[in-house]
Order: C-alpha cells, then sequence, then structure tokens
DNA sequence: GTTACTCTAGAGTATTCCTCTACTCACGCA
DNA sequence: TGCGTGAGTAGAGGAATACTCTAGAGTAAC
C-alpha cells in the first residue's frame, strides 16, 4: 500500500530537517514540502511531530543496537569484543551521522512516558544480550569484576562523549583519529591484568 | 537594582519547570506565574525563551566546570586527583540534579551560534586549566601519554554516561553505589603502570 | 519641574501544531 | 455494472503560544 511509503519518506525527510535546523526549528509544514505530502497525510502517518521524533529516536536506537550487538557476536576473546565495541560505536556514529546526531543530541526530556517505556525496554534487551557475551569471560576471569551497569558506560562512555564533540560541531577531530586510544583505555579499564 | 531580582527569579523559576515538564512542554506564561513576573518583563530580562535557556545552561556549566577545577586544585596525586574528578562529577550531580539533567539533557540542537561560541570557549577555558595539572603529570610519568581531548573523555565519560540515565530517570541506581569503581576504572584507563 | 531612562504591564499579532470535514481511489461483492 | 467501504489525501480552520507594541509608573540627574 502507498502508505507505507510516505510514513518513510515523512521519516527521511524529518531526519534531515531534524539534523538541518534541529527539532524545535523544523516544522511540520517544512518536513512536509521535502517528504511531498500533505498537512493531512502527515497527520494520518503520525499522531503528532512528537509522535514522529519517537518513531525516529526507537528506529535509530535500535539499528545502533544491533550493530553493536552483530559486530560483538563475531569476536571470542575479550580484548576483541571489548575492541570490537568501541570501533563499531565509532564507525557507526560517522556513517549514520545524522542518526547519530539525533539519537545522542535529542533531548529525552520532552518524550511521552510510551515511549520512555520502550527505550528502556530496548537498552534492557540489548544490556541482556551483552551480558551473555560478557557472563563467560567474566567467569573465565578474562574480564574484571565490576558491575554489568558499570561495563557498558566504560566502554560506551568515553567514545560517545567523544564522538559528541564531533556531532555537535564544537570539535573538528574525527572520532576515527583517537580510536586506537580509545580503544586501549577502555581494555585497561575493563580487563584482569594478568 | 530591581532588574536582576526579576532576572533571577524569572532563572530559578524557568529551571524547576524545564525539570519538571522539559523545554518545550513549559510556556513562557507558566514561567511568568511561578517567578511572579510579567509578560513584559520578561522579554525584558531575556530577548527569547530559547535565551533564558541558554543563559541556564552557560550558568550550569560554569558551576560544574568551577566544581571540577576547585576539588582539583586541592590534589596533587595523578591517581588522588583522577579520583577526585571522578567523585566530584559523581557529587555535583547529585547535588545539583535539575541543573544537570538540565545541562546534560539538553538539546544542543537548536542552540543559536552565539551560545554555541561561549560553550565551546567556556569548555577551552575548562581544558586550559585541566591542561595545566595534568601537563607535570605527564612529563613526570605518572599518567599515560594520551590525546588531551581523550584525557578527558576517559575520566568523565562513564561517569556522565552512568549519571545521564540516573537523571533521566530510566535507572534507579543512584551513581553514587558504584563510585568507586567509576574511579578505579578511570584510574586504570589513565595512569601509568609501574 | 523637566528630561531621560529603566522596568512593568497586558492587550494584540503572527506563527505553528493539530483537527475536522470533504474528497479520491482501489477493491470486493451482488 | 453499480454501490458500499475503508485507506489515504487535501487543505481550510481553530487553539495555543512565543513574541511585539504601546502605555505608564517609578527614579535619578540636572
Amino acid at each position: 500500500m502507498a502508505g507505507e511509503q510516505t510514513r518513510d519518506r515523512i521519516l527521511a525527510a524529518a531526519l534531515i530537517e531534524f539534523d538541518e535546523n534541529g527539532y524545535e526549528a523544523t516544522t511540520v509544514a517544512r518536513i512536509c514540502k521535502r517528504a511531498a505530502v500533505s498537512n493531512g497525510s502527515f497527520f494520518h502517518a503520525f499522531p503528532s511531530k512528537e509522535a514522529l521524533a519517537s518513531a525516529l529516536f526507537l528506529t535509530a536506537l535500535e539499528a545502533y543496537h544491533a550493530a553493536l550487538i552483530e559486530t560483538l557476536s563475531r569476536e571470542t576473546s575479550a580484548a576483541d569484543g571489548v575492541s570490537a565495541l568501541v570501533s563499531e560505536h565509532i564507525d557507526w556514529v560517522i556513517k549514520h551521522r545524522a542518526m547519530a546526531r539525533f539519537m545522542f543530541d535529542h533531548p529525552r526530556v520532552g518524550q511521552s512516558k510510551e515511549v520512555a517505556y520502550e527505550q528502556k525496554a530496548a537498552n534492557e534487551r540489548f544490556r541482556a544480550l551483552l551480558a551473555e557475551w560478557i557472563e563467560p569471560r567474566l567467569r573465565s576471569g578474562a574480564l574484571r569484576r565490576i558491575a554489568p551497569e558499570v561495563f557498558v558506560s566504560q566502554i560506551i562512555g568515553p567514545a560517545q562523549l567523544f564522538c559528541r564533540a564531533w556531532l555537535s560541531g564544537r570539535s573538528k577531530v574525527k572520532p576515527s583519529k583517537h580510536k586506537s586510544q580509545l580503544i586501549d583505555c577502555a581494555i585497561r579499564a575493563t580487563l584482569a591484568t594478568d
């Protein structure tokens, strides 16, 4: 049916407009114009402007999670796994700049309860999959005994902070430049020293 | 003069409203009502709603930077310094929850060029002060040879990611719970192993 | 007293998100 | 073939909200 097409066109147009002008500054009219869609169609496809943003956010989040899990599943050693996570985070952000920017710079404040719930659920699914990989390496003593919540923040935290500075335009330094250092630090922080 | 008072009342009221309802959902009328100030006074004190948010943001950012620098200046050894930074980040976020939430969950996207410039300048001042402390420890070999940009992300990144989950309500775990682990990891990542 | 200026007040305006009604088109069925 | 149905489209209109504008009260300098 044609409905899916318009929905996708709206999503794509919104991503560009949000990226260029920010969420607030982009009007529904602009999105409609870019997507070549009428106002009526817009509100037929999405109940509100915010719901559109939420859909975009969740789509991006799941794509991001999937990319990380996928890359992790190919690694067996603790060091390679941690390295792959940091590396893929940086690569994904560079490859999907607009999505990443929307995701990491988007205000979570105004989001509805519903979306917050779905986000939390997505995060928990991601963490569960991560835990599956971590568990055996933890038991074998390859990884240090750290609380699982802290694990993610250790591996992704620095890379994310670094990437955000680039995404927001505050820093011109491409995150890939210091990739090896970021990987190195993540390994030191999480791997057991023999 | 009375002008300062109304300005401060508006800032205080805005912080509460933004915290409770988010930036978008809070109307200027609501802020005026809470601050007991007329519409005219509001736009006399601030050129726009966004300018108010920017002022709030920059105020918070400088208070945060000042707290970190202050605590760092009291430490001499590399390990104590890194530890103090992580610790103070967590403490500050808990103590100034509303400010921290506004600062770290605020969309940087829609901000005017002017504010982006001031933010960048504030960040650079902060980094310069940080560099002053880091330099000698780097030369003495106490700290590992890492690019200065990476340093900040290593020390603050994980703590920040962790705190944001708490600030946004996604996680109920208070960041202080894992403070010691976060400190431990930051030290492993940045300190030279003898 | 006059002038100039700051600050306050609130009615009015323009814009923007969203609603509502009317319409087209494809499709199943008698 | 004619008709009902339901998905999708269209755009005028309503309500809300950021911001403007005019007017005036208070105050300090001269």
